[in-house]
DNA sequence: AAGTAAACGAGACGGTACGTCCTGTCTTCTT
DNA sequence: AAGAAGACAGGACGTACCGTCTCGTTTACTT
């Protein structure tokens, strides 16, 4: 390890965190409003911010965007306490689906997920995001097969993708709801007999 | 109020055919390059097109690219002849992963679920088409539950988004590959038992 | 003489005279008012024209504005009847030094000549108008070498450069009047006996 | 050259005005390359100074500026001793034009003139500048008159205007040289019978 | 054959947003 | 306390696209 960089510990004024907090929020509020476009100007100036200071830390809109996202995120993940597979199985994912029952994040979330397809900070971003989400349902079915409740050799990765890709896929191409009894017949399917 | 306006049946030059092949290529062609930005103006260029000539066709710039995504989806979707249930499913989910294994196709499949979340005409392009496949897969899996494949009351529709679910998960997360593996494991996991 | 390039002389829609004129109208009038600062949206905005639609014509912001000015100078400029060569002098003079009795345009020639010295489209601008003004002003002086009133071999490129330069000089400097006094005083000096 | 300013230490309480030194020099430096934009960034670090010390010695970017030119332009003031008038007038002429055929020099004044137009704390500098100037050459030609070289009735403040308004007439404008031999017929036009 | 109407390639237009640059101020740590 | 570093609010710049609006030309049907 060099320790040459520690030498300089840091020069000048100090990033304002409350900026930060101001920037975020303001990209959240915007996204929320269905009636504004999110503009980077409309960004600093609801955030009372210079333009300069969002490009200094964000390489682009989408990143700010993304960063906003992923804050509210964090927020609502619930922390589930590990109970029966099966209970803890549908109630995360009631609890995911029931997020995105409010529109205003579910339109947030399809603006990243186009987002991420051009802009590659949001890609990354959104990346992360999605890896943690994996982690916590993966941790989930892991505790599932190891109480037997799965098949020893079942495919975790794949069964995790199902779970998220049911969700994804209808809050991309909205044919059908994503309500509790959804997350119900979701849970069914991935833990029960489908075949013979 | 007249309703006779038909009765002049045309006057006037006939719309030009080829000018709106040349329009759906290029639009492809630049659909597929993920260097290039999809404009108007570069698709009319590329097209050796008056811009009003897309505008006198397509109300918006999504419309013309749902169009011609719409062009390309028709070529390759496959026709299966009916054989044993569990054969047929993973055949179709090999040839629809295989679809994606062309890295042009699935930039372009990427690119419309992004616009589709804005236009409105790609979503209403990219919902017939999505409609379409998932008919497609249901009618299989359908089959594979008359003969007893499949438990009476599975939830066929879940079953179907499941699937599509992991293809557009991992097509747009890019997390985990879309292989013949990931096809069979994927119907493995949709026919056989995963829970006790 | 090559026929071919009359060939096609022009397609697709032709530049829109009126929005040029209210793009100089609009610069001239915000170069006016001194309690605003003159943007190219200001420009846009007073003009109700895009901005894309300045650029389009002129290369920045100075040469739009020297061209408000060039196009101010051309209507102040005034055309004088041949009379006698003293006095056709001195009017000349009083009448150029008249012009910039306007405040407004004595503040806009400051800037253009400002501008001139950084932008190089404003320095063409500025040169040609410059050029036009002394070859008017050497035709007067070359009517009185003729007439005898001036030594045959004055440097009259020097008189000229003379008198324009008082008038630069005091706009720049702003440290003595540009008056009819001032100006019958350098018609005097120019053309009378100095040294013995 | 650029090895100097680390040298230069901190000097805690009071004025370092090695930094004074070194922003006037930066200053001048960027002010004579045409190809750069004179910032106070660009000073600031070409100085090796922090901004806050810039704005702590001059109240803004013009007025560094302006005192770069003052500093170098009390060094190019040539002393002339006295001898016969038409000879000093002519030396000052030449010496002064002379001082501009160094295009840094003349870039700089030009730069100068156009500050001047803009900021106040330049226009205060540079009217100084040409005050002195002025009543050095107006000192010449009170000489000239006294000796009877000139008209008893000559306007010296206008003679004197001619001169200087012909050096940044044709600085600003540069449609003809600044050379010995117009300095020559400038002094000659001053001075001889122009008219009959 | 002449007239008329629509479609065409070209490209200018009014707008909106972008990301960069610069100014003058403010903040933090160092000397 | 002054200095170097550098973040901050503000605001102008010039570019990129969108969808619309002319131009003059070409193509087809109607008279």
């Amino acid at each position: 390890m060099s320790d040459e960089p520690a030498r300089r510990p840091h020069t000048g004024r100090r990033r304002n965190d409350a900026a930060r907090e101001a920037i975020l929020d303001a990209a959240f509020r915007l996204l929320t409003d269905p009636a504004v476009t999110v503009t980077i100007d409309a960004i600093a100036a609801e955030a009372g911010v210079g333009k300069q200071t969002i490009y200094r830390w964000w390489p682009s809109k989408g990143a700010v965007v993304a960063d906003a996202l992923a804050r509210y995120a964090t927020i609502v993940v619930p922390e589930r306490a590990a109970g029966p597979f099966r209970e803890d199985l549908t109630a995360f994912l009631i609890d995911s689906f029931r997020g995105l029952e409010n529109e205003d994040y579910a339109a947030m979330l399809r603006q990243i997920v186009a987002a991420a397809q051009t802009d590659e900070h949001v890609a990354e971003t959104f990346g992360a995001f999605t890896a943690a989400r994996r982690a916590a349902l993966r941790a989930i079915l892991e505790r599932g097969r190891d109480q037997g409740e799965l098949a020893p050799d079942a495919d975790l990765d794949m069964l995790t993708d199902m779970a998220y890709g049911v969700l994804y896929y209808r809050l991309l191409t909205r044919h059908a709801p994503l309500d509790d009894d959804a997350a119900r017949s979701l849970a069914a399917a991935l833990t029960e007999r489908n075949g013979s």
